[in-house]
DNA sequence: TCCTGGCACTCGACTGTAACGAGTGCCAGT
DNA sequence: ACTGGCACTCGTTACAGTCGAGTGCCAGGA
């Protein structure tokens, strides 16, 4: 495909300027906002190639030029460098996330702390239980036949849930759980439990043995199969800018998509150490989403990631500037992170 | 004012008509979909009187008319018996609440079900810290000075915070601690604490003390100040229904409100042991609210109430049927909480 | 070979006019 | 006190005409 430097100009220039003022562009205007060097006439050559190529399109005839995904897309691969973030982005990063005191306040800060700065919709997923370790797990007697059980992760998530007991189990035999549980799995990543938790239960004291047997579903339940992820939103709002140009009319479906913890799983959720991700329009796999863009990336301390965090806006949206706030929030947050 | 029965009985038509249709209603329907037994002349005549009353108005002068927010006040007051529950649903809130393992989960259940039954935003209240009591204390030592301070409360909440102590605490000493702050806490309601805290300042051993006065600040900020109270959210993508008619067209101050914890609080939060409340148009104070109508209702085990729940919808909705399903799901969700 | 100016053409946006009809208010009659 | 009739209002729709941004194409020039 012959698209030369000046193709990629005149792309780029569409999409800077199609971005900034949501309105098609045409040749005359491009020429007199960028130093392209050439005439309109020129310009509208080279439209009418990338327009053969599929990377922009007419809205309709006699209107300007308007990116496709395609033309996103090459913008984002080839045409554009990361913004580097303003001084008074990294300050307001820093002040909105000092103070934070646990881990809740850490990802509720985090996500309007994006939404702001990006003004478009924030997701952050809570560290992953998959990717992290037990730290301890508290048994409180509710009564004698009940237990809570209370896990607390290394990446600070606390996770509860009520065991039914099969039958009344004494304060001391509680204890001796408690340790028992916590010998075999304090320490142990969450992905390893599951053979960790068998073993428990053949290994178990002959007395404790039915209550370790129930104790051992909830905790497999708990720990492994059940919502095992959480999810933070901020910024709903945000989608209601650009009036009703952006997402063709209805933001029913994005409300629907964004109400789907699944759903945003699949968009934020970090699975393999990746850097910065970017879905473009109909990449993504929903058909909900065809009209938005999102941008996300992997977080935690140090290298090691524990979650995803991302925002999800109109495919007109700024690559190079949310793709920089994006991964600088993530990195302050590992930071965070890793101090506890 | 001189409101008969007749004029009541328009009032109620128009409201039920407008409900449905979401269009004005003008006299001729009127009497050909409702047996008043007059001519639209007459229904005409009622009209201008009610409106010159307030209760309802023209768009414009050539179309029907439109309930206000006066209009609505007085139908709920004074024109409609709640709607009994259709067995369908009925069996649909058993079926959806059946099964939840927590109370995270059944606070996530009861906000879906809410938006699905009404198909309208949902906000469901967790219950409050403030009537709640604290039924046991954890201390997870984290390192040898830092503690992760877990309280669960009798209605199933969980919180937790990190503990940075002023120096090293041996691991017996934090046992003495959990013993000392269980004795003391445990069983009190949580709004009776403050003052217990600082007896158990007061009454520590000198070598403890130190890590109990940072112990008891952290207590107090966590159980009574900070973030005491959450709320779950479901439905928004309802605000879309009835295209953009309803919200005057922007759904953007509704968003923001409903991303504020604090409007939602206030709207369906439960002070004083209310029955249902009805908040339509701008009886609410927040401005974003003004197209808006929340329907609220408490709920907890037994007859205590411990939070609150309820819809938000346009001013235009069906609020027999709306009071009715909130009530319902609040009494089936107390029955859940009663078990526990 | 590539760029440019010129030109005819397309088509959406906007404006003005006219016909239509739902709905009203008013009044005279029962 | 209610009703039928009637003139009036005014938003909606349809249609025609103008305007102009923007295009594609072509012939001429560097």
């Amino acid at each position: 495909m012959g698209l030369d430097d000046r193709k990629l100009a005149v792309l780029r220039a569409i999409v800077e300027d199609y971005v900034s003022t949501q309105e098609p562009v045409g040749s005359k205007a491009l020429v007199e906002r960028h130093q392209l060097g050439v005439s309109p006439a020129t310009v509208r050559n080279d439209m009418a190639v990338l327009e053969e190529e599929g990377y922009i399109r007419q809205p309709h005839t006699s209107a300007g030029r308007v990116p496709t995904d395609r033309g996103y897309r090459l913008f984002v691969d080839r045409l554009s460098r990361v913004k580097p973030l303003s001084p008074a982005e990294r300050r307001a990063i820093e002040r909105f996330l000092v103070g934070a005191v646990d881990l809740d306040d850490v990802v509720h800060r985090t996500v309007r702390l994006l939404a702001q700065l990006t003004r478009q919709v924030a997701v952050v997923q809570y560290p992953s239980l998959a990717r992290s370790s037990v730290r301890h797990l508290e048994l409180v007697p509710i009564s004698t036949t009940r237990l809570m059980l209370v896990m607390i992760a290394d990446t600070g998530r606390v996770e509860q849930r009520l065991v039914e007991l099969p039958g009344p189990v004494p304060a001391d035999d509680v204890t001796d759980l408690r340790r028992l549980v916590n010998e075999k799995l304090a320490g142990a990543r969450l992905s390893d439990t599951p053979p960790l938790v068998q073993t428990l239960v053949d290994e178990a004291p002959p007395e404790l043995r039915p209550t370790m047997t129930t104790l051992a579903t909830v905790l497999l339940e708990t720990l492994v199969e059940r919502h095992e992820e959480r999810i933070a939103l901020a910024g709903t709002a945000n989608l209601t800018r650009g009036g009703l140009l952006d997402f063709q009319g209805s933001l029913r479906p994005i409300l629907e998509a964004l109400e789907e913890e699944v759903v945003l799983l699949k968009l934020i959720g970090e699975t393999e150490p990746s850097t910065t991700r970017v879905l473009i329009g109909d990449e993504n796999e929903f058909d909900n989403l065809r009209a938005a863009s999102v941008v996300s990336t992997g977080y935690g301390p140090g290298a090691t990631i524990v979650g995803g965090l991302g925002v999800l806006g109109p495919t007109r949206m700024d690559y190079p500037g949310t793709i920089a706030t994006v991964r600088a929030v993530a990195r302050y947050v590992g930071e965070l992170l890793a101090q506890n």
